[in-house]
DNA sequence: AGCCATGATTCCAT
DNA sequence: ATGGAATCATGGCT
């Protein structure tokens, strides 16, 4: 038999996968996660003879339509040589399929390995760097016996880092440099509310981009906000209390301080807006 | 491990 | 589209 096309031999294997993969054929669902696998039963198809290309879009039909269960049945179909370097296996769809069934499946020092031993390419990256994030995630998560906050998880992501084979290796900036950093100062003090046309230029200015401009100018207001607040917090406090009465001007009703001209005090964060006043 | 600073993201209101 | 609020993510410090 001979497919044209891989959907065609999906739609055959959907017909022909019930008659050796329903029956008594064990799940890795029914096994201990960490239990090495049990010899595969062989594709046992008479006058079949499916190319690796072929058996590798079925693997990514049945992975884009979710069906991880159907998926794990046909891996456990194909033949495998015992140091999987077998046409079949060296294929990064049926590679990333096994990832994936060990994933669903629990079966995460399986899923480790195939991450680690086989390079992967660009678009495979988000999705494994995913499930190898989460399977170490709830592996943590077991051990302690309670749900990660952030701070864990960013620790769980020190102790287990992407292995380079579904990463790059590029790194985010996490702060910008102190010279981008001085102009972005500036130009808020100046205005903190810059135009798009501003934005674009300060964005040329700094090597930025006018989103990251835009987010740095938002953080910005929001944190001084937020210093505000609480420093008339802090003023309401001492004016309740009546130990160092203050004058209405700086203690009003509402808690907040205002100047002159009618406009809120842009209060001073402890950080970032130490060198600007 | 906790805390903090800071860039990014999400959600909602305008 | 843009702003505000809340939150996440990350790296540094203690």
């Amino acid at each position: 038999m001979v497919f044209r096309y891989p959907l065609d031999f999906l739609s055959a294997s959907r017909l022909l996968l019930p008659h050796f993969a329903d029956g008594p054929l064990h799940l890795p669902l029914s096994r201990s996660p960490e239990d090495p696998p049990a010899a595969p039963p062989q594709l046992t198809l008479p006058g079949l003879c499916f190319s690796a290309s072929q058996i590798a879009s079925v693997c990514e039909t049945l992975e884009e339509t979710g069906d991880i269960e159907r998926l794990a049945r046909f891996l456990w179909s194909l033949p495998v040589t015992a140091d999987g370097r077998d046409s079949i296996s060296e294929h990064e769809s049926v590679r990333r399929a096994r990832a994936v069934v060990a994933f669903h499946t629990g079966s995460f020092r399986e899923l480790y390995r195939i991450l680690e031993t086989h390079r992967f390419t660009r678009t495979s990256h988000g999705k494994l760097q995913a499930m190898w994030l989460e399977a170490h995630y709830r592996e943590a998560e077991k051990l302690r016996g309670r749900p990660l906050g952030p701070v864990d998880k960013y620790r769980v992501r020190k102790k287990f880092p992407l292995p380079r084979t579904i990463w790059d290796g590029e790194q985010k900036t996490h702060c910008f440099k102190e010279r981008t950093r001085g102009l972005l100062r500036e130009w808020y003090l100046q205005d903190p509310y810059p135009n798009p046309g501003k934005k674009r230029e300060l964005a040329h200015a700094t090597g930025l981009t006018p989103t990251q401009v835009g987010n740095w100018f938002k953080n910005r207001r929001q944190r001084d906000r937020a210093a505000a607040a609480k420093n008339r917090l802090q003023h309401h406090r001492v004016c309740t209390d009546g130990s160092r009465p203050l004058s209405r001007a700086h203690c009003s009703l509402d808690g907040s301080a205002e100047r002159a001209d009618g406009e809120t005090f842009l209060s001073v964060t402890d950080s970032d807006s130490d060198l600007d006043v």
